[in-house]
Parts: C-alpha cells; sequence; structure tokens
DNA sequence: GATCCTTTGAAGTTG
DNA sequence: CAACTTCAAAGGATC
C-alpha cells in the first residue's frame, strides 16, 4: 500500500540528508540519551525510514487508513491499543509506546522521579477511570520485569520542580484547602509535563546528530539548525513526527486525563518576562522591533554557525523563522491530518508573530516583505484544499530555498507545486495559508 | 544556581 | 475567534 497522503518517490524519502537513525551516525556521546542501540523513535512507531517509506506504510498503521479518502483518519482513544499496549497480553510483547525512554540511563525524555520506579503512573493510580482502561500491568507498579510496566512516564517529572510562590488554586479540591496544605499537595503531586510536539521529538532526536556534525554545543544554535532541517523535512518525514507527537499526546491524555497544560503555566520562570512582553507590545511595529533588536544587541545568529562545518547555517534563522509553520504541511503529510486538531490544520504561525522574527524580517530583508505582501495575496486561505493538491509543504520549501539547493530538489520531489516558490522566499507562502 | 537563548507545535489565556 | 503566551528539550551562556 502506498503512503497515502503522498504521492512521492520513494528517493524523496532518502533525500534527506538525514540518516534514518542518526544516532547511530553519530560518533559523540549522544547528547540526547538514547536507548542502546536503539533509534528512539522506533519503537513506538516503526517509523525508521525504512519502514515508513511511501511504499511501506507501517503494517500498524493501516487499519486507521480511511479507505475511503485513503487518509490515515485518526485513531479513536479506544483504538489506541496497537500502539499502546493497554492490554495485559500486549503490555509484555510491544514496546511501550514511549519505551525509547525507558533504557535511558541518562535523564529520558522526561526526567524520571526519584522512586518514578515504583510508581509508574501515579496518575492513574490517582484515576480509577483510568484503571478501568489501562491493564492492570500499568497501574499496579509491581511488574518491574514487564517492559511497561516498571515505566514511569516521561513526562512525570520529580515533583522537586521548581515551583513559583505557589498560584494557591490548581483544583477545586486544592483551592479548598489550606495554604500548607495546597503546598504539599503540589509537591505531592509530580509535575506531568506536556507531551512533545511533532518538532520536539524530531530534535530530541537529531540533536545529536547534529551535535556530533557541527561542531557547536549551544542549543540555541542547535536548535537553528535543526528548525532549517525540520523545514527541509520531506511531508512523509514530518509525518512521521507528527503522527507521533499526536499518539504522544492521546497516550498522555489517557494517561493524565485531567492533566492540563494549564497545570504547568508559571511553572517557569522567566527572567525574560518582562522583555519578551516589551517586545510584544513592540511587535506590532516593525521599526519598533527593529529597535529592540538593536539595542539588544542580540546575539547574531551567525555566532551559532558552526566555525568551521558548513551543517545548515543558522545563519538564516530568520529564514526558517519566516516560514515556520509545518502545521499546514504536517496537516498534509501528517497520516494524523485528518485527525489533526484544528491547530495542526489550522496553526497560526506563531513564530511569524514572533517579535524577534518580525525584526530580523524587516531588518533581514524589504524584498521578504513585499514578498510577504505577493505571498499573502496569493496564499491559500480557507478551507483546506484536498490534501494532495495542496500547494505545498509549506514549511519546507521557504527554507530549502534559503538554503541548499539539495534540499529544495527535495522538496520539489515531493511538491508538483514549487516552481512559482522557486522565485520567492516563500516563506511567506505559509503564513497565508491560515 | 536560575534563567536565557533558540527552534516548532500544542494548548492555554486574553481581548 | 484571532492574537498572544507558555511550555515542552537541551546545554552553553549569562545574570
Amino acid at each position: 500500500m502506498k503512503w497515502p497522503l503522498l504521492d512521492v518517490p520513494s528517493s524523496a524519502t532518502v533525500k534527506d540528508t538525514r540518516s534514518p537513525s542518526p544516532a547511530h551516525l553519530s560518533n559523540k556521546v549522544p547528547v540526547v540519551q538514547h536507548p542502546h542501540h536503539m533509534h528512539p523513535l522506533t519503537p513506538l512507531i516503526t517509523y525508521s525510514n525504512d519502514h515508513f517509506s511511501p511504499g511501506s506504510p507501517p503494517a500498524h498503521l493501516s487499519p486507521e487508513i480511511d479507505p475511503k479518502t485513503g487518509i490515515p483518519r485518526p485513531p479513536h482513544p479506544s483504538e489506541l491499543s496497537p500502539y499502546y499496549p493497554l492490554s495485559p497480553g500486549a503490555v509484555g510483547q510491544i514496546p511501550h509506546p514511549l519505551g525509547w525512554l525507558v533504557p535511558q540511563q541518562g535523564q529520558p525524555m522526561y526526567s524520571l522521579p526519584p522512586g518514578g520506579f515504583r510508581h509508574p503512573y501515579p496518575a492513574l493510580a490517582m484515576n480509577a477511570s483510568m484503571s478501568s482502561r489501562f491493564s492492570p500491568h500499568m497501574v499496579a507498579p509491581a511488574h518491574p520485569g514487564l517492559p511497561t510496566s516498571g515505566i514511569p512516564h516521561p513526562a512525570i517529572v520529580s515533583p522537586i520542580v521548581k515551583q513559583e510562590p505557589a498560584p494557591p488554586s490548581l483544583s477545586p479540591a486544592v483551592s479548598a484547602k489550606s495554604p500548607v496544605a495546597v503546598k504539599k499537595e503540589e509537591e505531592k503531586k509530580p509535575h506531568v509535563k506536556k507531551p512533545l510536539n511533532a518538532f520536539m521529538l524530531y530534535m530530541k532526536e537529531m540533536r545529536a546528530k547534529v551535535v556530533a556534525e557541527c561542531t557547536l554545543k549551544e542549543s540555541a544554535a542547535i536548535n537553528q539548525i535543526l528548525g532549517r532541517k525540520w523545514h527541509n523535512l520531506s511531508r512523509e518525514e514530518q509525518a512521521k513526527y507528527y503522527e507521533l507527537a499526536r499518539k504522544e499526546r492521546q497516550l498522555h491524555s489517557q494517561l493524565y486525563p485531567t492533566w492540563s497544560a494549564r497545570d504547568n503555566y508559571g511553572k517557569k520562570k522567566k527572567r525574560k518576562r518582562e522583555k519578551q512582553l516589551s517586545q510584544t507590545q513592540s511587535q506590532q511595529q516593525v521599526q519598533e522591533a527593529e529597535g529592540v533588536l538593536a539595542s539588544k544587541s542580540k546575539k547574531p545568529c551567525v555566532q551559532y554557525m558552526p566555525p568551521e562545518k558548513p551543517c545548515d547555517s543558522p545563519a538564516s534563522s530568520h529564514g526558517s523563522m519566516l516560514d515556520s509553520p509545518a502545521t499546514p504541511s504536517a496537516a498534509l503529510a501528517s497520516p494524523a491530518a485528518p485527525a489533526a486538531t484544528h491547530s495542526e490544520q489550522a496553526q497560526p504561525l506563531s513564530l511569524t508573530t514572533k517579535p524577534e522574527t518580525r525584526a530580523q524580517l524587516a531588518l533581514h530583508s524589504a524584498a521578504f516583505l513585499s514578498a510577504k505582501a505577493v505571498a499573502s495575496t496569493s496564499g491559500h486561505v480557507g478551507s483546506q484544499p484536498p490534501l494532495l493538491s495542496r500547494p505545498l509543504p509549506l514549511g519546507s520549501v521557504p527554507t530549502a530555498l534559503l538554503t541548499s539547493p539539495p534540499s529544495f530538489q527535495a522538496a520539489l520531489h515531493t511538491h508538483q507545486a514549487l516552481p512559482v516558490l522557486q522565485a520567492q522566499p516563500l516563506s511567506l507562502v505559509t503564513k497565508s495559508a491560515h
């Protein structure tokens, strides 16, 4: 069966400079502690390119493919079992969806809480409904032998998580208690982290490779590179991560039905908060943003460029920032597209709204701005066109153009409609997508 | 030692 | 509902 959304030459799958399992190629100690010899994503979804080529989509994905449209449909929560071994029988056979985090000796995807191995899924234990939905193995902590049972969900982090002066209200039950009790509650309550999004998963996987290829280690720089690489990914490659992220979210919601991203709000101190706010205020004025950028004497992206190795020069980070939203492409490519949340399909390009981005935009190219205007008028707005007829993998093109020809060629492989964009800094095209 | 930087995406909040 | 904000990872840089 062909990969539903991707009528792409199989070559496109391998065109990317990335290796199927970069970690393997890394001759350095991975910054990201991957499981031994294991591709981080492999256990969860056999998404190594080998299995993910359009010609041979993961067998387990088949059931999710809508026979009518050929488009993968979003699995209903009740259909998660294929990925998430919730049944007792499956537990021991199928790796935990996040199993790739498990063997990690260092910090897993999410930090392990002290004692976490004894209470892998605190949330489950606290939630009766979950108990009924998950296998005893997952609920009961005492199964050290089983791959999944003794594994804390990576999202669970030490309760020692830095707490703000305690926003005295989390849940009604908690708020009713005394401040002390509340504090205890919070301390007791493990910090459940947000599930990683597609890009985060990608970064997690690729960081080590990039670090190995480049001489830099600074995450900010690495992330710029990764951001560019992300855009250079083909649709199907990105789809892997979108799908993976979607499943992560689903698993996460299953494990922590009551969890909300809000729970973690304010738990990170933002020293820069004020600065950001001020920028936000000014972001409506590019000029002002420019001023901010200048005054901030921000480190030039160039600084993040590998001293010697070319890598994917993050220098044009402004480029990657311009285009950003792989979201549309996500919707396009991701097998989960149909199931994609509205945000996945029509995610506002938050990035492009970032003050700094704007500033850079303004600073770097008036042409870009004009191009943007042009692009925006020719953008694809409104209802989503048929997946296959969609103009592009919005996210990838711009970067590709801005960077290496091979990348662009790769993009071309996946999109017949690119030529027009060739001459433009398309990033912008994306912006109009919503 | 805490926070920033930097990226994209998801989800929250705000107006 | 659009726009904005926060957090997720990561590790060197900065405060």
